[in-house]
DNA sequence: AGCGATTTGTGATATTTTTTTCACATATTT
DNA sequence: AAATATGTGAAAAAAATATCACAAATCGCT
């Protein structure tokens, strides 16, 4: 069911008979750079379009708006739309419910998170921070916060395993200062902090700044007040509809991230990866999987 | 370094950290569907980012525009120069990253698990689970394994604030049997198991099925054989270009879960959010967020 | 080619909308 | 407590739009 909706180009295209010369005219120059030049004002355009005034405003009410006004915002509404489009063809993700079923907003707001959160991302410093990260000669700390803690230790789990000369710190613990005396200038600290930003985390980040650490830093939308001594900042956006935030943005990124310093990393890893299957497979802990 | 000029996206967020309060609301709301709401009138953009009018003027020029006559102009320019570039017709995720990139490729894979997985899921299932989870009357256990306890944990912190009588449950520790001595029919288990699938998981299941227990499984594409125990089975895609399987859309389904079982319990959750928020306050622990 | 009908541009003007800017009260931050 | 930021309401200025009458151009047709 491709009920897409007429777009206006489809609507100027359909109608392109039926209109005049300098109408004709007009369309084109319209779709010639579609949709920027129908979004400045009435003047401009037909000045563009080399057609007089009044002939723009006849045929955007033979094209059935009330006037030029009315027909820009149906194209601001449709750029809007269009933007968020790429995959929004679904018209819903789980099929087998109405579109208004929470599985299926849910699923759009996180969609729409993840297209907002890679479309600011710089990859250059993503790239940066792998390398950091990758270097095993800084040592890694991880840094977690009350709700962040879960992904912190996902984040170090995997970490654990692609590298050595880690340590896992958790912010609200009152143990964190013990830590830091080992920190050095060059290490590493992946900090992970979204709103309710917490002050232990933003203490533990100024110290580690002091001590001439470099800071990778996931955060959110609002940034967490981190960001000031951070290297390189992540933000994601984390807005869906429920009480809470959500962290499946800041997931992708950290997966994206330990995929991305596994493969620097991959000549040692092969190996500790190989180890670890031996290991799994001798103690019979885990099923093999066909 | 890229020879593109900079946007005002670009120029933005570059000047992110320069701007105040409502200023930076305004900015994240001209990024939320850019650039479409920049190009409508100012008023229906202060508006649209909950900010005085004001508020905008003075944010354009602070940009170092003349005027929004002017910010729109380039807006415009802007969106004519895309349209031109035939490589910006790309449909990336981030859009300064080649297509080849792994953060496009990874997260091309990530949308589509979530595309498939949404696609499978029996929605009746899915509500079913959640309405045992929301039941208090049942005692609740959160399972989790060597992967997956981070999930299990996520998933358990949440619901310690939506309802009461429940307990975390780490299948790999040698304490679980005694867990289970509480267990009783009409229990429910929430077990999250994915490859490599663990057989201290599976023998937990089976007593828990034992007892009369129910069980929702959170698992993967290829089903952890605890599915045959279990009263709903959601099964999630988990493959990335990676060393590693990607739980993103795994989290996406707890999320959403718990985003429903919030709903459901709303009318006590709600108190013991409004005293969790005080007590933060109270404590400081947290910075008021605005 | 030439005639009538239709379309188009000109220039002006009225109308509406939008932008800009104020001063001042209220919030917020430091 | 002081400094800074923000919103309110209003009003002035600017810009954009909608229209009009009429002349010029174009078109369709014989």
């Amino acid at each position: 069911m491709s009920s897409q909706k007429a777009t206006i180009s489809d609507r100027i295209q359909e109608k392109l008979d039926a209109l005049t010369r300098a109408e004709r005219q007009l369309a084109l120059s319209i779709l010639e750079n579609y949709p920027a030049s129908g979004l400045g004002p009435l003047a401009s355009l037909a000045k563009d379009a080399q057609v007089s005034v009044p002939t723009v405003a006849r045929m955007v009410q033979k094209l059935g708006y009330k006037g030029y006004p009315d027909f820009q915002a149906e194209l601001r509404e449709e750029l809007r739309a269009k933007a968020k489009d790429p995959i929004a063809k679904h018209d819903t993700w789980a099929e087998a419910a109405p579109s208004e079923h929470l599985l299926n907003r849910f699923t759009d707001a996180v969609i729409d998170n993840i297209r907002l959160t890679l479309g600011q991302i710089n990859p250059e410093e993503f790239d940066r921070a792998c390398a950091l990260i990758a270097d095993q000669s800084n040592h890694l700390f991880v840094v977690g916060g009350r709700i962040t803690h879960t992904l912190a230790e996902y984040f170090f789990m995997h970490m654990q395993v692609i590298r050595s000369n880690l340590t896992h710190v958790q912010s609200t613990s009152n143990t964190w200062p013990h830590y830091l005396l080992n920190a050095q200038e060059g290490d590493v600290f992946v900090i992970f902090d979204v709103r309710r930003y917490e002050n232990n985390t933003l203490k533990l980040a100024e110290m580690a700044h002091a001590r001439g650490a470099r800071i990778i830093l996931f955060t959110d939308q609002w940034r967490s007040p981190v960001h000031h001594l951070a290297d390189v900042s992540l933000s994601c956006r984390i807005i869906v509809p429920s009480a809470w935030d959500s962290s499946a943005t800041t997931m992708l990124l950290v997966e994206t991230m330990i995929a991305a310093v596994q493969d620097l990393n991959w000549d040692e890893t092969k190996e500790r990866m190989e180890a670890l299957e031996v290991m799994f497979d001798q103690t019979k802990l885990f099923r093999k999987f066909t």
